[in-house]
DNA sequence: TGAGTCACG
DNA sequence: GACGTACGTGACTCAA
């Protein structure tokens, strides 16, 4: 009878509101005092009052604090906690709050000189449990996950939406709850000021419990481990490691002070609640609290599911196919739409018919309403080259006659995933949706960098279900139809099924937006991004198709001279873009120096292998590296290029990925004008078939090394700040700390370093780069660290942060999860580590040059450069398009947004330079 | 489909 | 002392 086992909720108030302090931004009540932590613990307390209806919700509750005076710990070891700092100047006047919140809910708070939290905590789970409840603890705090015991007892972490159970502790720790202890004696505690054994950290403690059983067992052990050090430590320090586990140990030996019947959560009694909201002058937490009730009632909630869910936990759910609805007159139509416009919100998902440019027909509609309540409108089904009737259906002009108030309805949010794509089609047809919500979007901004954010891959990890694949409808390969020539049944469960998932993805990914802190970069950054980069996609770039052909005969004419040569050089002809024949050709019937590589056993023949045979004098080496420049310019860039114009607008349109970078970055397909040749003095021409449409200017704007200044600002690097700030060469500067000289040699080698140290090189890899003996790599990573401590201590706090919290942040809170940093495989675990030193300064880059984008129509509009677009990103460059005559005017105003694009939420220490050229085409403009 | 290669920031 | 060797992308080819 699971449904009347009581579940008692126990909230570790005093480790929660330390974290919250940290965690949470600074805010200020009506009185003029911070309250940031008050008000993050009365918004979560709310949040779990809130639960009682709901499954697994608690239906007691109470909120033990520390008193604050010692504790029976201090008597066993004087040093117990002894280092702690004070808290926090602005934190100290919260604490009483505490009390005054929990009072408000009517919820016990429990506290009791002598005794810790935890113990008092303890106690009431014995109690509890005992009684045959479940109970829940409400903290991350590690010592308690010791409690935890499968089906009575769990942890809940609201600060990252986490829960723990025992598969939970293991994956942490290494073992179970009942092992916890022995291995956090093991490891001490330094902000307790837990002794434990010195060398030894969480991996060694789980490794010599796992290995012993216990902590006496390790003890008697000693003497036979093998690394003297540790072997050492362990004999030396035994009662230290005793000493410590009676401190993390928790007790019971008291009596609860309020008996467990006490707990009971009631209904909250509004009046208390409302007075303190509006002492405080919490206007939205008092709307959100009081304003539906004290309690909401079942009736008041929306229908859907609304229940915070961390990303863990899937959500099983059925879905019946048969039961979505086919649209096929006004009438129903205009139902659905009356119940959308009643309601509020509409899922929507729309059904292009055939390719992605702008060509691209629109089959037809679908919408919820409601988990499992979802339609098919068809619009634009049937064969369209001949003149059958096609099946029965609204068509399109009435069909999006009905629906373009409702999209257009400001008081109704659409939700839908990748709108920008949907909006797009839209748009073409004069419709202009708003208010609108982004799936996509909202889980790019909550789960980056812990699955990808596409539709199907989303419903499986949210609904371990499989949506109906697009290629059971429309085929595969050469047989595939497009969608409006599918069926309208089987069209219809595989649109409706989208809609129906969008509803119920929204209302689970709703909630998690605010209490994870995702709302700046979803709501400030990236929706409205959906606008800008849509209208960028729409007006596509001219590109001179007869300049690309004649370079592609070019191209062509040199790639066959080389390849005569090349076979004659090689004594026979072979597929010279096969590195497997390529590779047996140099290295076995040439008999040249070769190492194998690679999983297939192939040599390696890549850039810098045939370099190094170039090197050694081997002429055929280079013809292979110029035939291969030549073919990959040709063939993906000039003989592409062509083929990506649209007939329709005569330009190229690329489209834009927001949420396929892990960093936060845009990534640009089909094409990819996101890498057109620049480096090289032949690629560079490619850049020439770029053009600006008669009568208009091609416009670059680009950031000046704006990665190495928001590392000097992020990682605090007063020299490298400085010399941005006097506009000074940041390579020289770095030259002259590191080897007193700026010569063009020591230049080059600093520059190298930069980049690399960003990247979390090794001593090794830096050495092989530079051409020198990974001793002297390792010390000019040293001597950089000594001159630049800031950049050390930015590469170990990002360490750190990720490891405790399993992502990094830009400075704009993007985060970036990098479930491989616990990784046992060394591999992954130093390419995740690698990554995460990179990921915020990548991804704040990205940050700031998206806000540019967003404010940037507003602004050429407003100092009326109305014949201004912008047409293309290229990460840190952004590309207009000028009517002749206001290149100057805008120059202005895009240097002036760029520049300023972080402020007012970051200020940042070094100024953002902006660089800007123009001209008939973007070699010229750049 | 995956590996290899190479274009960009 | 071995490990594998710079961050982030997308397009194309070959070979299975």
């Amino acid at each position: 009878m699971p449904d009347t086992q009581p579940h008692l909720y126990l909230v570790d108030g005093s480790s929660y509101i330390f974290r919250a302090y940290h965690r949470l931004p600074p805010l200020t009540n009506r009185h003029g005092m911070n309250t940031g932590a008050v008000y993050g613990y009365t918004a979560m307390l709310w949040k779990l009052a809130d639960g009682l209806s709901k499954a697994d919700g608690p239906t007691h509750m109470a909120v033990i604090l520390d008193k604050g005076s010692s504790s029976f710990r201090n008597e066993m070891y004087d040093q117990y906690k002894a280092h702690r700092p004070p808290a926090p100047e602005d934190l100290v006047p919260q604490l009483p709050l505490i009390r005054v919140a929990t009072r408000a809910f009517s919820i016990p708070c429990i506290e009791q000189a002598g005794l810790e939290a935890d113990d008092i905590i303890a106690c009431y789970v014995t109690a509890a449990t005992n009684a045959g409840w479940k109970v829940t603890i409400v903290s991350s705090d590690k010592d308690l996950m010791q409690l935890i015991d499968d089906g009575k007892v769990d942890m809940l972490d609201t600060m990252n939406d986490r829960r723990f159970d025992r598969a939970a502790v293991i994956e942490k720790f290494g073992v179970g709850p009942e092992l916890l202890g022995d291995v956090l004696a093991l490891m001490g505690d330094s902000v307790d000021n837990v002794p434990g054994v010195p060398g030894i950290g969480p991996k060694t403690a789980t490794q010599l419990i796992q290995e012993h059983g216990s902590l006496e067992a390790v003890l008697a052990a000693a003497d036979g481990i093998k690394k003297p050090k540790l072997r050492q430590n362990l004999l030396e320090h035994a009662d230290n490691a005793r000493l410590s586990r009676e401190l993390v140990r928790l007790v019971c030996e008291m009596t609860l002070p309020e008996p467990l019947d006490a707990l009971e959560l009631k209904n909250i009694p509004e009046a208390p609640l409302r007075e303190f909201l509006e002492d405080q002058g919490w206007k939205t937490l008092l709307n959100r609290m009081v304003g539906q009730g004290a309690r909401p009632s079942e009736g008041t909630r929306p229908a859907a599911p609304v229940r915070p869910a961390g990303p863990g936990e899937a959500e099983a759910i059925s879905v019946d196919r048969a039961g979505y609805a086919t649209i096929t007159d006004a009438a129903t139509l205009g139902e659905w739409i009356a119940e959308a416009k009643a309601q509020g919100r509409i899922a929507i998902d729309l059904q292009g018919d055939g390719g992605h440019g702008l060509a691209e027909g629109l089959a037809g509609i679908s919408l919820a309403l409601a988990p499992g309540k979802a339609a098919y409108v068809p619009l634009g089904h049937g064969e369209k080259d001949l003149l059958s009737e096609g099946p029965d259906q609204l068509g399109l002009g009435e069909g999006l006659g009905l629906l373009e108030p409702l999209l257009e309805d400001e008081s109704v949010l659409k939700l839908g995933h990748n709108l920008k794509d949907q909006l797009k089609l839209l748009a073409d047809r004069g419709i202009h949706v708003r208010p609108a919500e982004d799936v996509m979007l909202a889980s790019f901004a909550l789960d980056g960098g812990r699955f990808g954010h596409g539709l199907d891959e989303l419903v499986k990890k949210h609904f371990e279900h499989d949506c109906l694949p697009l290629k059971a409808v429309c085929g595969t390969g050469q047989k595939a139809i497009r969608f409006g020539q599918a069926p309208v049944a089987a069209a219809t469960e595989y649109a409706a099924e989208n809609a129906d998932m969008v509803w119920r993805l929204w209302h689970r990914l709703e909630h998690r937006l605010a209490a994870e802190h995702a709302t700046r970069v979803y709501r400030l950054v990236d929706l409205p991004l959906i606008r800008t980069v849509g209208a960028m996609e729409r007006e596509g770039v001219k590109v001179d198709r007869t300049y690309l052909a004649d370079l592609s005969q070019t191209f062509a004419t040199e790639t066959a001279a080389l390849e005569e040569r090349i076979f004659a050089a090689a004594g026979g002809s072979f597929t010279i873009g096969s590195p497997q024949q390529l590779g047996q050709v140099l290295f076995d019937r040439l008999g040249l120096k070769g190492g194998r590589k690679g999983k297939n056993g192939n040599y390696s023949t890549d850039q810098s292998e045939l370099e190094r045979l170039e090197a050694d004098g081997v002429e055929v080496a280079r013809l292979v590296l110029d035939w291969r420049q030549l073919t990959k310019l040709r063939i993906t860039y000039t003989d592409a290029l062509q083929a990506q114009i649209d007939p329709k607008s005569g330009r190229v349109h690329t489209r834009y990925a927001l949420a396929a970078a892990q960093t936060g970055r845009l990534s640009s397909t089909d094409p990819n004008l996101q890498n057109i040749p620049i480096r090289t003095e032949i690629g560079a021409k490619i850049r020439n078939a770029f053009i600006a449409e008669d009568g208009h200017s091609l416009l670059s704007a680009d950031y000046g090394q704006i990665e190495l200044r928001l590392a000097a600002h992020m990682a605090d690097v007063p020299q490298l700040k400085e010399a941005f700030a006097r506009g000074e060469d940041i390579h020289t500067i770095t030259a002259q700390e590191l080897f007193g000289d700026a010569g063009k040699d020591s230049r080059n080698k600093a520059k190298t370093i930069n980049f690399a140290i960003l990247y979390g090189i090794s001593s090794w890899g830096l050495a092989g780069r530079l051409g020198i003996s990974t001793e002297e790599g390792k010390a000019m990573i040293d001597r950089y660290f000594e001159r630049f401590p800031g950049i050390k201590n930015y590469i170990s706090t990002t360490l750190q942060k990720v490891r405790e919290c399993g992502y990094s942040e830009t400075l704009f809170g993007r985060k970036t999860h990098f479930p491989n940093i616990k990784s046992g495989i060394m591999n992954l675990r130093q390419g995740a580590e690698r990554a995460a030193i990179n990921a915020p300064i990548q991804g704040t880059s990205a940050d700031i040059i998206k806000r540019a984008m967003v404010r940037m129509p507003g602004a050429l509009a407003e100092a009326g450069l109305t014949g201004t677009r912008m047409l293309l990103q290229v990460h840190d460059e952004l590309v207009f398009e000028v009517p002749h005559g206001d290149e100057e005017k805008a120059a202005a105003v895009i240097r002036d947004v760029m520049a300023h694009a972080a402020e007012p939420v970051v200020a940042l220490d070094v100024p953002l330079s902006v660089e800007v050229g123009w001209g008939d085409n973007w070699g010229v403009a750049h």
